[in-house]
DNA sequence: CTTGGCACTCGGGAACACCGAGTGCCAGAC
DNA sequence: GTCTGGCACTCGGTGTTCCCGAGTGCCAAG
């Protein structure tokens, strides 16, 4: 029912709508697109689409636009996701490699994704869950209050003031620094729990009340966390998209830290691409729009999610290529880090 | 020229058409706000103070509306900053108490803001160059590897993987670490370069290249973070506004580090609230905003601005209140950790 | 100096006609 | 059976015209 020539149709709707912004008719497509074949037998085409639902016409006698489900069809089995020209690899390249330090790289990531885009980048920090204590420090403020610092391998770091409710001397802060880093580095965050369980029970009876007050930091800062922190940019590439939603609920849901956090993790895949186009999105608000999402992070296990999110109506090759390439650097830059 | 009852019909027409978005007319002026005098004799006034250039009309036969001059005599002697409720207060405070760390307070902040004034609000991070060394801690990742941390009186940590030339032992680490607090601690950031100047010659000739690596980062950090970070919030309040100049360079402009941080941080005044109205600005692109910005921080010391951006057309008397009290209540805050 | 009256101006909205891109359908060609 | 050209039809968008009314400026009188 749906033949070659008929996916050569929508392909053909999908790639002149995304560049012109206009309903396209059967002649202009018979015009543009060398498909062989008369405006006519396009118009017959088209409406066996229109009856499949892949497009739809916003009113009688106007032309054809893709419906998300055409959308659909067209990532997945319609469209090649595009490269990189060579120039812009080297832009990336260069534009990451500047980084100093976790924030750097998540900050710059987020700017250059948005640019190469033009669209709205969103960025997850790595997550914490998947990466290992490195070093734990604390370092005494005044005699009654600590700064614990937690550093993990992805270089992460996370502070708390912790108050103690007793004096305690830089001693006994330094006997309690090397308990902990001798029970903890190099163990994954995840685990920590369980190692630090019987901690206090293995010190000094004096020094237990402190432990524990550490330790209910040092658990609470872990959970405090595990909603991560996501960042994004380029809103201004939204003024110029006129969405059929008002851009209002776009600009709220991303000061949603929780419905970007949905946004990007909900998809499960490791490292593919995940495109979720229009109403595949649960979030009203977000109807017209499309996110382009992938994992990235180093060595093997995938840290977090980035991507894009932009009008329904996008260049959906391009933007699947942008985010792929600079998910792939990104990974490299954490990988040498 | 510009006598009291003049004055009074500008606060009358600068408050109505805040209020309703349209160009206000002798008539609706007259039946409004009782003035005690005819529409015709606003008329005079009201040619008077165009003629003056507080107000102008955007077409012949249409009401009149504010001039940024109009808008700065409104805000520097006719409107007085209106005090916050009991139960806004209320609610600020609950809503700033409950924050764990520096980062955790900005954010808090800064969506506050935006939720109180209905408008995008902007919140520069406490400057460091005002606060003081807590502490240095030097970590190692590796044999060659250290991680730098610099913790401040403010709470403010930065961080720094340093590549060593050298391998280095931990007794080496720890050594450096002590003798680099001892110079250190307690030290205003403006004088740290002072004051390290000379420390590699008080070093043994084998810590000298080492010492010299770590003290170039420690530099480094602080001249990199002199443009301070600024955060912002509520762009959704912008959708709902219709800017006379697009609102996609109000939006890039946001995203410009280097425009937010001027546009709060050149008014010099250290606590009084700084207005500035529409083409007062010097960034085209927000020549349609205004900015109400104030001073924040612990102790007496003035440490970073905060503020909102907003539509020329804004509730000065309501906006000035808001920012007023946030900058307090965050001063609170911080000087109380 | 203030006030009522009055003629004048224009922006914005409603009504209307027109155009043209685009469609659906049908009969004929390959 | 599939494709093609022809043809009548639809309807959104644009341009035109017209009208209304809010608002003004000016003037003469209080």
């Amino acid at each position: 029912m749906v033949d070659d020539r008929k996916l050569a149709v929508l392909r053909a709707i999908v790639e002149d709508y995304v560049s012109t912004n206009e309903p396209v008719g059967s002649k202009a497509l018979a015009d543009r697109h060398n498909l062989g074949v008369s405006p006519a037998t396009i118009r017959n085409d088209m409406a066996v689409l229109e009856e499949q639902g892949y497009i739809a016409q916003p009113h009688t006698s106007a032309g054809r636009v893709p419906t998300d489900k055409g959308y659909r069809l067209f990532v997945d089995r319609l469209s090649q996701v595009k490269p990189l020209s060579g120039a812009e690899r080297r832009a990336i390249e260069s534009f990451l490699a500047g980084a100093v330090d976790l924030d750097d790289v998540v900050m710059r990531t987020v700017r250059l994704l948005a640019q190469l885009t033009r669209q709205v980048a969103v960025v997850q920090y790595p997550t914490m869950s998947n990466s290992k204590i490195r070093h734990v420090e604390l370092v005494p403020l005044n005699e009654r209050r600590l700064m614990f610092v937690l550093i993990t391998n992805t270089g992460r770091v996370e502070q708390r003031v912790v108050e103690l409710q007793e004096v305690i001397d830089d001693n006994r802060v330094a006997h309690l620094r090397a308990v902990l880093n001798a029970c903890l580095d190099g163990c994954g965050l995840a685990s920590v729990p369980d190692m630090v369980a019987d901690l206090p029970e293995r010190l000094p009876a004096e020094d237990r009340p402190v432990a524990a007050t550490i330790l209910s930091v040092l658990l609470e800062s872990l959970v405090d966390r595990h909603d991560e922190k996501i960042v994004f940019a380029g809103t201004a590439n939204l003024a110029g998209a006129d969405f059929t939603v008002g851009l209002r609920d776009v600009l709220e849901a991303l000061e949603e830290q929780v419905v970007l956090m949905r946004l990007l993790g909900e998809t499960s895949d490791l490292s593919a691409l995940t495109v979720r186009i229009g109403s595949e999105n649960p979030y009203t608000g977000l109807q017209g729009t499309s996110i382009v999402a992938a994992g990235y992070g180093s060595g093997g296990k995938q840290l977090a999610r980035l991507g894009v999110l932009g009008p329904t109506r996008m260049d959906y090759p391009v933007t699947m290529g942008a985010v792929r390439a600079v998910a792939r650097y990104v990974s490299q830059i954490l990988a040498a880090s």
